[in-house]
DNA sequence: AGCACGCCGACT
DNA sequence: GTCGGCGTGCTC
C-alpha cells in the first residue's frame, strides 16, 4: 500500500480526476487516507488530499509526496465519500467540494520564491531587486518590475532558483503557563534568601509553591497585582519553568449560560418525541418533518432527543438559520449541554471556528450547533441530526459547490442510521408534499406551548387607506394599536421586508400587479428603457401609463427603506422610542445583541427591521406585531413569492403575544385577499398548502418539476446569447420530451462586474441522463472558458435564481 | 490554475 | 538570426 490516490487542489476540469503518488518510506504507515499531503504537481509543489491507499497504479513513473500536511485525517472515510457523491450532484470539481467541508484555515497558502545560488553580486540587474537577500518573494519581484528575461538566464545558469512553499493557514493559539522547577521545600529556602526589597517575587513563590499544577501565567500576574518583571528573573534562575500550551479561543465562555432542566412535555410534543426515541433506540434512519406552530416547543423537542443521543453515546448536529443563530439560541443548547456543545457561527473569526471544529474532531463535545456548513462536522458516531427552520433558503449554498444542507443531512443520517429531523411552523412545500406522500414522517405540534392561543390577526387594506386619504405608511388602524400599546407600556415589533421592495409595478388605487402571461409572476421594472421583463421566460412589455385592470393613472414602481420608515414613524408618534435594525445598524460585530437587550430592557417601545427580526426572538412583553407591507415579497420575480410571503408573515406573526399578554397582529396589504395572505392570517398551513400546490402543478414547477438553472456569463453581451442559444438547442437535442427548457432570458441580476448574465432554466421529470449531457456540453465549450472570460455556471435545484 | 513548449511574425 | 506574443496541452 505505498501508492496515494490524490485529488490535488487545482479546480479545473481537466484535473478533476485522482493523481497517483508514491509514498516515500518513512511516510508509510502514517499517511492515511482523508489527509492533506503536499505533491510535486509538474514544476510546483500543491496541496492535495489522499482519497486512497493502493499497491498498484496505471502509471509507471510516480512521483513522491513530499510531506503530509496533518497528523489525524482531516476527512473521515464518510465525509471522503460525501464529497464525491456531492461533487457529482451538484456538478463541481472534488477539490471544492472537499474545501468546502474544511474550515477556511485548512486550505493550503501558496508561495513563490527566489533563492540566491550563489556569493556575489548576481548580474542582468537582479542584484538591485535582491538587494543582497538570499530569499526575495516572486510577487516582490514582479512588483518590482524585475526583467522576466533576465530571471530566465540566472535560473538557466543556476545562479538563482525558483522554490515553492505550501503552507497551512491554521494557527493555534498558546498561552505561557508557570510550573515550579523545584522542589517546595527548596522554594521556601529560596524565599528566605531572597532580599528584603524583592516582595514581588517572593509573593510569587509563596503563591507557586503551594499549588500543584502549572498556572496560567495571565492568572497568576493578575492575581497578584505584578508583572513580568518580577516574574522574569524567577525562571531565569531555573526556580520557575515556563511552557507555551495550547489553548482554545472561546467565544462562548460557559460561565456566561445559567443551566436549565428538561421541561415536562405536553401531550403533543411527547407523542412527537416517541417515534424519535425509537429510531435512535434502534438505530435506524428515517427523515422526520417536524411540523410546529410557532411557539409550541419544538426546540424542546430537539434538546430532549439530543439528550437521549448524549445518552447514548452519540452525536447531534444541529443546524440553525445563519440569521437565527443568535446569543439567545445559543444559550439554549449551552443551557443544557454546557461546554458539551460546539458552536459554529459565521461571526466568529477564522481561528475561533477552527478550534470550536477541532473540539468536534476530538471529539471532545457531542453537540454542534451551527449554520449550514455545521452539517460537515466531523463525528463519526452519529446519533441524530436536526435541521431547524428547514424551509430557510440559507440551507442551500449559492456558490460552488451549490449542495443543500438538507440533502447532505439525509445522506449522512443513511450513513449512520439516524434519524433527520426537519422542523418548521411553515414547511417548504417539497418537502411537505414528501411527508405526505409518506416519504418522510409527519409530526405535528398544532398548540402553543402555556395554552397561549395565536395571535389575532387583522389585515388592513391599504387601497381603501389611500381612498381615505392616508398616504402614509401608517394605516389608521396600525397607529391606533400602536398607541395603544404605548399608553399601556407594552411593546411592539414592526417588520419590513426590505429585499423585496425592488421593482414590481402596482397600481395604487386597485392594487393590481402587472404579471407575466405566460408564467404568473410579477414583471421587472427596466428604469433605462422604460419596459417591463419576465426574468424566466423573456416576455416584454412597455411601461403602462394606466392600470390595464381599473384604467387608473396611479400606477407606479415601488421602492422605499427603513430608515425612511423610522423617520416617518417618529414624525408620526413623537413619544415612541425606536430600535431600528437592519444590515446598517448591525454590522459592528455585536450590536446585534446590543440592540436586542436595549429592547428587552425596556428602554426602547418599538423594535423596527427587516429579515433578522421575524425569527426565534421572545420577548414576553410585546403583543402587538405590525407587518408594513406583505406584498413586498409576493412581487418578486420568483416562483417561490407566495410561499415566501406565507412563511413570512407567520413566523412574524409567532413574535407576538407568546407568553401571558394576548397577542395582536396587523398586516397592511394592497392585495389582502391573495390566498398566501389570506391562509397566514389564518394560520391555515395546510389550505395554503393545497393552494400553492395547484399553481406549481399547473405551472410546472416543484415539486412536481426538477429544476435545473444554467447561466452563462461574458463581458461581451452578443457573445452570452450566443452560447447561450447554443446550449439551450443542444439541451432540447439531448433531453426528453417531457423535459421543457425555457430561456435563454437575461438573468434578473443581468450586468455584474461588467459582466453580461444570461440563463436558461430547465424543468425536468425525468432525466437519468440530465448530469451527463450537461457535462458534455460544457465540456465543448471548454476552450472557450479557459481562454476568454466565458463562464457557465450550473445549479441543480436553484433556490435563488439570480 | 499555472507553467512550458512551440509556432509565427517583427525586429536588431 | 532571435525576441517575444500567445495558443495548446500537461500536470501522477
Amino acid at each position: 500500500m505505498n501508492i496515494a490516490k490524490v485529488v490535488v487542489d487545482v479546480p479545473a476540469s481537466q484535473t478533476n480526476r485522482l493523481f497517483d503518488y508514491k509514498v516515500p518510506a518513512e511516510l508509510v504507515g502514517t499517511i492515511r487516507p482523508g489527509m492533506r499531503v503536499i505533491v510535486p504537481f509538474g514544476p510546483r509543489k500543491i496541496m492535495g488530499f489522499v482519497l486512497l491507499l493502493s499497491d498498484r497504479s496505471e502509471f509507471d513513473r510516480l512521483k513522491e509526496i513530499i510531506d503530509v500536511m496533518d497528523v489525524i485525517p482531516v476527512l473521515t472515510d464518510e465525509l471522503l465519500k460525501l464529497g464525491k457523491w456531492i461533487s457529482e450532484k451538484t456538478l463541481s470539481f472534488y477539490i471544492s467540494a472537499y474545501q468546502a467541508m474544511l474550515p477556511q484555515v485548512l486550505k493550503a497558502k501558496y508561495k513563490k520564491e527566489l533563492q540566491r545560488q550563489v556569493d556575489g553580486d548576481l548580474p542582468f540587474g537582479l542584484e538591485e531587486i535582491f538587494a543582497h537577500r538570499d530569499v526575495i518573494p516572486y510577487e516582490e519581484f514582479i512588483e518590482r518590475q524585475g526583467s522576466i528575461k533576465s530571471l530566465q538566464k540566472a535560473i538557466q545558469e543556476g545562479l538563482v532558483e525558483v522554490t515553492y512553499l505550501v503552507k497551512s493557514r491554521e494557527t493555534k493559539k498558546l498561552e505561557t503557563y508557570i510550573d515550579k522547577h523545584k522542589e517546595a521545600i527548596e522554594i521556601e529556602e529560596i524565599i528566605a534568601d531572597l532580599p528584603a526589597q524583592a516582595t514581588k517575587q517572593k509573593e510569587i513563590l509563596t503563591y507557586m509553591a503551594e499549588v500543584d499544577e502549572p498556572v496560567r501565567q495571565k492568572k497568576l500576574l493578575s492575581l497578584l497585582h505584578t508583572t513580568r518583571a518580577a516574574l522574569k528573573p524567577l525562571i531565569d534562575r531555573g526556580i520557575l519553568r515556563e511552557h507555551k500550551q495550547e489553548v482554545y479561543r472561546n467565544p462562548y465562555k460557559e460561565e456566561n449560560y445559567p443551566r436549565t432542566e428538561a421541561l415536562t412535555l405536553t401531550e403533543e410534543q411527547a407523542a412527537a418525541i416517541d417515534p424519535i426515541f425509537d429510531r435512535v433506540e434502534h438505530g435506524r434512519h428515517d427523515v422526520f418533518l417536524l411540523h410546529g406552530v410557532t411557539g409550541s416547543g419544538k426546540t424542546e423537542v430537539y434538546l430532549q432527543s439530543i439528550q437521549a443521543v448524549i445518552n447514548n453515546g452519540q452525536e447531534a448536529i444541529v443546524l440553525v438559520p445563519e440569521i437565527a443563530l443568535t446569543p439567545q439560541m445559543v444559550q439554549r443548547f449551552k443551557g443544557r449541554f454546557g461546554s458539551n456543545v460546539a458552536v459554529l457561527h459565521s461571526a466568529l473569526s477564522a481561528g475561533e471556528k477552527f478550534d470550536e471544529w477541532r473540539k468536534i474532531q476530538r471529539k471532545e463535545v457531542q453537540v454542534v450547533v451551527g449554520a449550514r456548513s455545521a452539517i460537515f462536522a466531523p463525528f463519526e458516531n452519529l446519533g441524530i441530526i436536526i435541521i431547524d427552520e428547514e424551509h430557510e433558503t440559507s440551507y442551500k449554498q449559492e456558490d460552488h459547490p451549490r449542495y443543500h444542507a438538507r440533502d447532505v443531512a439525509i445522506f449522512r443520517g443513511e450513513h449512520h442510521a439516524c434519524p433527520v429531523i426537519l422542523g418548521s411552523a411553515t414547511p417548504m412545500l417539497e418537502t411537505y408534499a414528501r411527508a405526505e406522500k409518506g416519504v418522510y414522517q409527519l409530526l405535528t405540534l398544532s398548540k402553543r406551548m402555556n395554552e397561549a392561543s395565536m395571535p389575532e390577526v387583522e389585515l388592513v387594506d391599504m387601497r381603501s387607506e389611500l381612498h381615505a386619504g392616508n398616504r402614509s405608511m401608517f394605516s389608521r388602524q396600525l397607529k391606533e394599536a400602536i398607541e395603544e400599546r404605548l399608553a399601556r407600556n407594552e411593546q411592539i415589533v414592526l417588520f419590513l421586508n426590505r429585499r423585496g421592495y425592488s421593482t414590481f409595478v402596482m397600481c395604487r388605487d386597485c392594487g393590481h400587479v402587472i404579471e407575466c402571461p405566460h408564467c404568473d409572476i410579477a414583471l421587472t421594472y427596466h428604469r433605462k428603457n422604460e419596459r417591463l421583463k419576465c426574468h424566466y421566460c423573456s416576455h416584454e412589455d412597455k411601461m403602462p401609463n394606466q392600470c390595464p385592470a381599473c384604467e387608473s393613472e396611479t400606477i407606479r414602481y415601488f421602492g422605499t427603506g427603513t430608515q425612511k420608515v423610522e423617520e416617518s414613524l417618529t414624525e408620526l408618534i413623537p413619544q415612541a422610542r425606536v430600535v431600528r435594525m437592519d444590515v446598517d445598524t448591525t454590522r459592528k460585530k455585536g450590536s446585534h445583541e446590543t440592540l436586542l437587550n436595549k429592547f428587552a430592557d425596556k428602554q426602547a417601545d418599538i423594535l423596527l427591521g427587516t429579515q433578522m427580526i421575524a425569527k426565534g426572538l421572545d420577548f414576553a412583553n410585546v403583543t402587538l406585531v405590525g407587518v408594513l407591507a406583505a406584498d413586498s415579497l409576493l412581487h418578486l420575480p420568483d416562483f417561490r413569492a407566495a410561499e415566501k410571503t406565507f412563511q413570512l408573515l407567520t413566523q412574524v406573526s409567532g413574535r407576538a403575544g407568546r407568553h401571558t399578554l394576548p397577542g395582536e397582529v396587523v398586516i397592511q396589504t394592497y392585495t389582502p385577499e391573495h390566498y398566501s395572505v389570506q391562509m397566514a392570517s389564518k394560520y391555515d398551513y395546510t389550505s395554503f398548502y393545497r393552494k400553492e400546490m395547484e399553481m406549481r402543478r399547473t405551472f410546472h414547477y416543484p415539486p412536481y418539476f426538477f429544476l435545473a438553472l444554467i447561466t452563462v456569463s461574458h463581458p461581451n453581451q452578443a457573445k452570452v446569447i450566443e452560447v447561450s442559444k447554443k446550449i439551450t438547442m443542444l439541451l432540447n437535442n439531448q433531453l426528453s420530451r417531457q423535459a421543457s427548457i425555457l430561456g435563454p432570458t437575461p438573468s434578473p441580476l443581468t450586468r455584474i462586474k461588467d459582466r453580461y448574465r444570461y440563463q436558461s432554466m430547465i424543468k425536468y421529470k425525468n432525466e437519468p441522463n440530465l448530469s451527463k449531457s450537461i457535462k458534455k456540453i460544457m465540456a465543448m465549450f471548454e476552450d472557450e472558458t479557459k481562454q476568454n472570460e466565458l463562464l457557465i455556471s450550473v445549479d441543480m435545484q436553484p433556490y435563488q435564481l439570480m
